[in-house]
This record gives structure tokens, sequence and C-alpha cells, in this order.
DNA sequence: CTAACGTTCAACCAAATAGTTGAACGTTAG
DNA sequence: CTAACGTTCAACTATTTGGTTGAACGTTAG
């Protein structure tokens, strides 16, 4: 059912904007940019309990933002990048209103102008 | 100061993905982009009261991503699109990394072949 | 001037969030 | 096997959030 999808795309949004709104959870997108890392390594530059920095992980993973699957007796994370892709068209279509806008008003300027 | 200005940036990321995080305010944002409204025109069809209503436009302005201002006896609101272009900025360092590393993958799928 | 309108404010409530601690779990090194 | 490690779980607390209501405010129509 369309209405179905359309809640559905709206409460991945949620989760997305909500997991990206906290700067802790932004830091911890960041490290992985190095590369995949485990939660400890996450963790520590975090000043923030360990425990409290797996619930981080657990909003990003929620939202996608993250996987984290076990190797040995680590957890260890990766970035993924499809939810915010996501994000990036929802916000996308605003910004591409705004400068249609812009558009519009320069040409009614150069309109003025002549 | 440069750590002052990444702060600062930083509490507008926090501001602005923490607007965009409920659906209620999403939809404040889409009606906006039919062109200025009251604050009566944006709650009515949102299923809650009045000054709840104002309290979400309240918190898009704090993220300025609205701006309300008088006009008579009502305030009416227009979207601005500068805070959001911000957000994408930052969304776009994370895809566009995820890009990079899909090229990466792909050139070294194509030497295997080789 | 007065009454009604549009909006905000203040106080309050329930639920969710961000964090803590300590115990428990599964895994691996020795 | 046992001990230590990395992580999660459970329980708890303080704060924030999303919502309500009713009073108050400034503005305008009549």
């Amino acid at each position: 059912m369309l209405l179905n999808r359309m809640v559905e795309q709206s409460e991945e949004l949620n989760a997305v904007f909500h997991a990206l709104a906290d700067p802790a959870r932004r830091q911890i997108l960041a490290a992985l940019r190095e590369g995949p890392k485990s939660v400890g390594e996450l963790a520590s530059p975090l000043a923030m309990s360990f425990a409290g920095a797996s619930k981080h992980i657990g909003v990003l993973e929620n939202a996608r933002l993250v996987r984290r699957r076990k190797r040995g007796r680590s957890r260890i994370c990766t970035l993924r990048a499809g939810q915010l892709t996501a994000a990036e068209r929802w916000i996308r279509t605003y910004t591409d209103y705004w400068n249609e806008r812009l558009d519009l008003l320069e040409e009614a300027i150069e309109e003025e102008n002549q």
C-alpha cells in the first residue's frame, strides 16, 4: 500500500535524522571513515562509558548507518552509506526548490532591467 | 578561533538534524514550499493543538529553517534553505567518501580481471 | 471602545533519551 | 579448564521532548 510505504520512509527519515542529531554519533561516523573499527576503538575517544558508546552505536545501527558484526570476541563496525543518500535526496528536494526560486527571481530582475 | 567555529557548526548541525527528525516538522516544511503561511494555516492539518504546532515551528525557527515575522495580528512563516544546504554539504562528505570507495572497488575488480 | 482573533506563554504531564553502574555473556589465550 | 577480554544487558536516574490546557497578549474589525 502506498500509505504504508510513505510511513515507512518517514520512519527511516526519523531514524536517520535523529541519529545524525547527536555529535557523539557524528563523531563515530567520522571515525568509521578511516575504516572498520571495534566498539572499543570507537568508544575510547568519546569521554563516555563503554556501555554508553555501545548505545550510540545501537542508534546508528537502528538507522542503518552502521553495521555491526561479530569477529572473534569483538564486534567490528562499518559505515553504511545507503541511508545517508536517502537523507541527502530528501534534503535536495528542498534545496532544489530553493534554487528554482532563486532562478525565477533572477529572471524577474533581468526582465525588469530591460 | 577555529575550535569555536567547529563547535558552532556542530551546534547548528545538532539543531538542523534534530529539527528534521520529526515528521510533523517535516510536514510543516513541506507545506511552506507552497509559499508563506500563517501559524494557524500550518497548524490546522497537524492533528495537534495550536500551541503544540507553535512549539514545532519554534524548533524549526531555532534551527533557522523557518523565519517567522509579524504581519497584522498573525505571524507568517517562510522557508529558509541556508541551513539545509549546510546539512546537505555535511552529508555529502560521507556519500562522496562512499562513492570513492566504490570507485576503488571497481578499479580493483577490473585489475583482477586482467 | 469593545469584542474577537491569532498567537504565545506558563505550568504541567507522560514518554523517550542520554548517561551511569555492575552483573552477565560469549570468546579466546595460555 | 580457567582467567581475562570485549561487549552487551538490566536497572536506575536526570534531562529533554512532545504534547496538553487555560490564561494572557497584541492587533484589528465593527
